[in-house]
DNA sequence: CTGATTTCTTGACATTTGCGAAGTGGAAGC
DNA sequence: GCTTCCACTTCGCAAATGTCAAGAAATCAG
């Protein structure tokens, strides 16, 4: 297992230098998580973040009245971690958990600090990622307040066919912010169409 | 005006000495903003940040249907900017507009990185101030996801009774992710209680 | 392979919310 | 002062979604 995927992902949001982006990755380290195995869990500081290259995650939380609500999936060559636990050094309220075995390349909080301190580079690509996390945030927010049900579920299968191949439709659904019924009843639909 | 509550508020997520404060402020110029007119237009790249010494404002885009989705509201002692378009210098998808006449504090995107450049203390106050945007649109997220309408407007009077004072209902409403008509019932219902 | 467990679908029914139209009250402009 | 416009409410009905319960289908453990 060599970095070249995790190389190019840091490059595609900060381009620089082949030798400046090695240097950025040089810290990260391999792990491996099997199936139904929690990266995180809540209650705990998130203390890395984790590269994936194999496999796919899942964050959740628990509602009010004790429902699991999916927050995240986390699907091959992106990054898993519970930013706010990650930088404010708070305890996370939510778990991370493999829904299939994984590998990842992870970093942790002492050497991202360490490594903003000395590489500049690095500092702005820290900055540029939680932008782009917040981004992605931001359009799912926006998905939730405009869109119904159905288009949220045609938007996600066309955005990222990869998660109905692995994970079961109840997270999906949860996901989505609807019940599982109607997840199957609008797919119901949808296969019409 | 002087900058006692900027500086209260800076200081609040990264505490620092007040002299380092003094150095992180002292860049911010003052700005007035007459009711109904604009902090930014959708199109234009954000290029200033405003810390908001008096006034509401708010941001909003429009859904695929040509409707005004209101986004955000800005309360006094709170920043204002499209963070998205301001820090990845993109243009903005979106509105900010004056609710009340405002009195800002600006900081341009120039003078932001030339201070990310020389002063640790705002690298770390920048990175923070984006997790605590993250945050708040994060438990915006989970709110959308778990809770009914009539909750969201419970949590909304009751954590920023400010807003419902100066803001027109049908834009808490959009911002509620409901049609003005339902927020009239459910204000309707939830005053019987 | 078999039984147990989990996931997914379906149906009936209740609830929530949206939409269009109508009406009221108040603020703004002339 | 009058008119116009806008914000807000209300109503009736339609559409979307939730809840509960049952059963089929897939998966897992031994």
């Amino acid at each position: 297992m060599d970095k070249d995927n995790l190389m190019q992902f840091v490059r595609k949001i900060l381009p620089m230098s082949r030798d400046k982006a090695e240097q950025l990755v040089e810290k990260f380290q391999p792990m491996k998580i099997g199936k139904h195995e929690y990266l995180l869990k809540a209650g705990k500081v998130c203390s890395e973040t984790h590269f994936i290259e194999s496999g796919t995650l899942r964050a959740y939380t628990y509602d009010l009245d004790g429902n699991e609500v999916t927050t995240a999936f986390y699907v091959k060559h992106t990054f898993a971690a519970d930013l706010l636990s990650f930088f404010k050094r708070d305890p996370a309220k939510e778990y991370i958990q493999a829904i299939t075995d994984c590998e990842t390349w992870y970093l942790t909080y002492e050497d991202m600090q360490a490594n903003f301190h000395t590489i500049p580079e690095f500092r702005e690509y820290g900055r540029l990622n939680i932008v782009e996390q917040y981004s992605q945030l931001k359009e799912r927010m926006l998905s939730m307040l405009q869109e119904t049900a159905e288009q949220r579920y045609s938007r996600l299968i066309s955005s990222s066919p990869e998660i109905f191949q692995e994970v079961p439709l109840k997270y999906i659904a949860s996901y989505l912010g609807i019940a599982d019924t109607s997840l199957s009843r609008i797919r119901k639909e949808f296969a019409k169409k």
